[in-house]
DNA sequence: TTTAATACCATACATTTGTATGTGTATTGG
DNA sequence: CCAATACACATACAAATGTATGGTATTAAA
């Protein structure tokens, strides 16, 4: 799968994905000529078909701009980003805060809020399941027993969140993952903003 | 909010829309008079020009497939709830679509299908929460397993839908309630749709 | 009645677009 | 050394695409 792509065609895959999120349709092999500076067609073509040789894209032929993104879905990479930078750190002191996050790349993300996709079991008390799509807005102050998206030691928690008179608490509906107890002060603990909604798409998976 | 279109144009940007979001690019010209049978692409340049001056579209001009939708630039569009499910009592329909909810765009509502507010506690281990929102589509054959809104005997209810050889179940996610088996030819059950989505709003209530 | 939209058709046209073919260079692995 | 690959160029062409112009019919408002 992950044959090498080389630099250019790296780069053309990126511009594309630049192009298909600002726009909201792919470039034609005029479009990407023009933003490496081609002086023709063919030779964007030539790179097209070897990133769909290894298998990055698909083209529909003949149709224009009909390069279609072989990612995992439209709104999403497939990578949890965040919880790398700290590479198991926080799980072994955290056992609890393995929910992973996929951040978007594709969607038109609106001003204030933006998407997560919720990995792990920790929420599903509430009502939260793993693949469920939360609508985060950072600007929502969190209120007591609100649901927030917290960064803990650089790695992304979704719990509910409870400001006590000396120290914080950051909750699990599933009564077996621990209560995560901090000093109001600590350093570590960034709260991402406050999760405004919960949107399911059953049209796969039947859950 | 679909004021000013005509049920032409509200059609034809539906199918843009859905377009958009299967294939990943808009449709040309050419596209849509295929899709809706009009035997020149000047006709579909027309509804497009109608559909732009009523602010639901930018086109680029020239350009193919230069359709934006102006939606996406909102990222929560009010959408009418229809009515309530509450298992065991009647579909009720709100008289006048007063109910609405920010919905968010991301979420796919494909043409005919509509919003029903779920009550009850029968569908918690589905994920499906007292006051979720679910879209619902009539016109999508119920699979094996798929959640669906059927009326038996006149009482809703939302489960889990399963043909076998001689006779249909229902059955919910919560082991409390009993599954229903019925006869494949019983008259009094109406399956009123499959549910495509959930949604939740978090604006008030903490769960 | 006139006016104005809406809705659809036919034809036409300049560009754009994807694609094919061929030439050339640089780099790399066997 | 040779073959393979990546990279870029030029030219060519059929098909697709957006657009313009003009025509007909229906409906609703002024």
């Amino acid at each position: 799968m992950d044959k090498g792509l080389t630099e250019t065609q790296k780069n053309i895959l990126e511009y594309i994905i630049e192009v298909k999120t600002e726009r909201g349709y792919p470039p034609t092999l005029a479009d990407i000529a023009g933003a490496f500076g081609y002086k023709n067609r063919a030779t964007v073509q030539q790179h097209l078909q070897a990133i769909e040789r290894k298998g990055y894209i698909r083209r529909n032929p003949r149709i224009s701009r009909g390069i279609e993104l072989c990612l995992e879905d439209k709104f999403f990479v497939p990578r949890p980003i965040l919880g790398e930078v700290a590479a198991g750190n926080p799980l072994t002191i955290y056992p609890d805060a393995i929910d992973t996050i996929e951040l978007p790349t594709i969607a038109r993300m609106p001003a204030d809020s933006f998407l997560l996709r919720v990995k792990g079991e920790s929420l599903k008390d509430a009502y939260i399941f793993s693949g469920d799509v939360v609508i985060v807005n950072p600007n929502v102050e969190a209120v007591n027993g609100a649901i927030v998206v917290a960064l803990l030691d650089d790695a992304a928690v979704v719990k509910r969140y409870f400001l006590m008179n000396d120290h914080v608490e950051l909750r699990s509906e599933n009564p077996e993952y621990q209560t995560i107890s901090l000093d109001k002060k600590y350093h570590g603990l960034r709260i991402v903003g406050t999760v405004v909604g919960i949107y399911r798409s059953m049209e796969r998976k039947t859950g």
